[in-house]
DNA sequence: CGGCGTACG
DNA sequence: CGTA
DNA sequence: GCCG
């Protein structure tokens, strides 16, 4: 199987994949990934097929569709098929899950025309997917990822000096020393799983040249500071025509208006926001530049274009030519972190869906462990007494649990889970300048010491 | 034959 | 239900 | 679909 074969055979094993996926069989779906993910973690070309003897999640089922060169006839009929063909055009709408699709099918509606016309209702999320369809299948290059960093950088600095923000999700280049470290985690999942090549090769070197979306996260050096953070940034960059849709709070409008402010007690505890981003198309010759003078700091500026409403950028009918629009749609997610959960945020966040979960479930199966975007848990020590519901805790030398109380999921029985170790103490250096803490604190370094 | 990641909006 |  |  020389490398062509071996893209080959990984593309069908994707698309059985992700036909499993869009039909709901998660189960299927996770193991056509691992056996796409082994193939791609081979180390040359495999030239017969009794090389692959031995190897993890490459099953009967894997092993046929290799044998024949990834153009088994299962494959050419799932991509021939209407149903996934509809269930990916469908699913491709932001706001669109296969459950929706499938149902949507039901209904008889296989394409966007027929989406348009026979209209079922559709939330707010599905209707800015629909409308900025086009855009967000179209891939996002690094370049756009930094400019729009530029942008969400200044609104967070204008809302909060000194705060940090850190492009995640694929774009990331890890350094080589958290590639070191990631790698320890790493070696674990490929001595038990073998699986991920996208987690245990390409994670550690991603920094890919393009991607579907862009994440931030955020933060502050000093913990707590970034509370209430998000509806802010979200709000001024919303007032200043960068959203064209934002999943967090419809209470929208509190920024302007010096009313005696709820003390924001409530509505600020979000962390994550999906968002739509309206990007101008050549950023132009102005590119931004930091601003140093603390008068006219650029939180004013808006996007100098205001929208013209002469957009509408959907399936138009033909007829109407319209010239090019000076700007297009990008999806953005924003997350905000207090930084002691900063590396557990970093690792959750690598934008692999298939390193996630290998490496959650390992934690879990091997370790007794949970691992989520804020911690990693002892699944079998009791929580810590000095939990205050909603609270986050300070993150003392005596390694306190930085989660909500409310967050921990607590099977009836089993006694569950205080921290153990913060993955922050173990990865914190690998991470380099990006987490002050651990650099600050200069403790000594335990890798999972339990080991 | 059961499990398949773990959160948030 | 959707998102990552 | 593959694994324990």
């Amino acid at each position: 199987m020389n490398l062509i074969w071996g893209s080959l055979c990984q593309e069908a094993l994707s698309i059985l994949a992700e036909n499993a996926e869009l039909n709901e069989e998660d189960g299927r779906g996770i193991a056509f990934r691992r056996a796409e993910a082994v193939l791609k973690a081979l180390p040359r070309a495999v030239r017969k097929l009794t090389e692959l003897k031995g190897l993890p999640c490459l099953g009967e089922h894997s092993l046929r569709i290799i044998k024949a060169s990834g153009k088994a006839a299962e494959v050419e009929a799932t991509k021939q098929s209407e149903r996934y063909k509809a269930l990916k055009l469908l699913t491709g709408i932001f706001g669109v899950g296969a459950k929706t699709a499938d149902r949507w099918i039901t209904m008889g509606i296989y394409n966007l025309q027929q989406l348009q016309s026979s209209g079922p209702t559709l939330n707010q999320a599905q209707q800015a997917g629909l409308e900025h369809y086009e855009d967000l299948n179209q891939p996002v290059t690094r370049a756009e990822a930094d400019h729009i960093g530029e942008i969400v950088r200044r609104v967070v600095l204008c809302v909060l000096p000194g705060a940090q923000l850190t492009l995640i999700g694929g774009f990331r280049r890890y350094t080589s020393r958290a590639a070191l470290d990631l790698i320890n985690i790493a070696d674990h999942l490929t001595a038990k799983i073998c699986t991920d090549a996208d987690g245990i090769v390409d994670i550690l070197n991603r920094g890919k040249p393009t991607g579907h979306d862009v994440d931030f996260l955020i933060t502050h050096p000093e913990e707590g500071r970034e509370v209430g953070l998000l509806p802010k940034v979200v709000s001024l960059l919303k007032s200043q025509g960068f959203l064209l849709y934002q999943k967090t709070t419809k209470n929208s409008y509190l920024e302007s208006e010096d009313r005696p402010t709820q003390p924001s007690s409530n509505m600020d505890r979000f962390e994550r926001c999906f968002s739509i981003f309206r990007l101008k198309r050549n950023p132009g010759t102005t590119l931004v530049k930091p601003d140093t003078s603390p008068r006219s700091s650029s939180c004013t500026q808006s996007q100098s274009e205001r929208h013209s409403h002469q957009e509408s950028a959907e399936v138009r009918g033909n007829g109407s030519e319209s010239r090019p629009k000076s700007w297009r749609a990008v999806r953005v997610d924003l997350v905000v972190s207090p930084i002691s959960q900063f590396a557990f945020a970093l690792l959750g966040w690598t934008g692999s869906k298939l390193f996630e979960r290998e490496l959650r479930r390992w934690a879990g199966h091997e370790k007794a462990m949970s691992l989520s975007s804020h911690a990693l848990y002892d699944t079998k020590q009791l929580p810590e007494s000095s939990f205050r519901g909603g609270d986050i805790c300070s993150p003392g030398p005596g390694v306190h649990p930085s989660i909500r109380e409310k967050r921990l999921k607590r099977p009836a029985e089993r006694p569950w889970d205080t921290q153990l170790w913060r993955v922050a103490d173990h990865l914190g250096p690998a991470f380099g300048s990006d987490c002050r803490y651990s650099l600050e604190s200069n403790r000594q370094i335990h890798w999972f010491v339990t080991y």
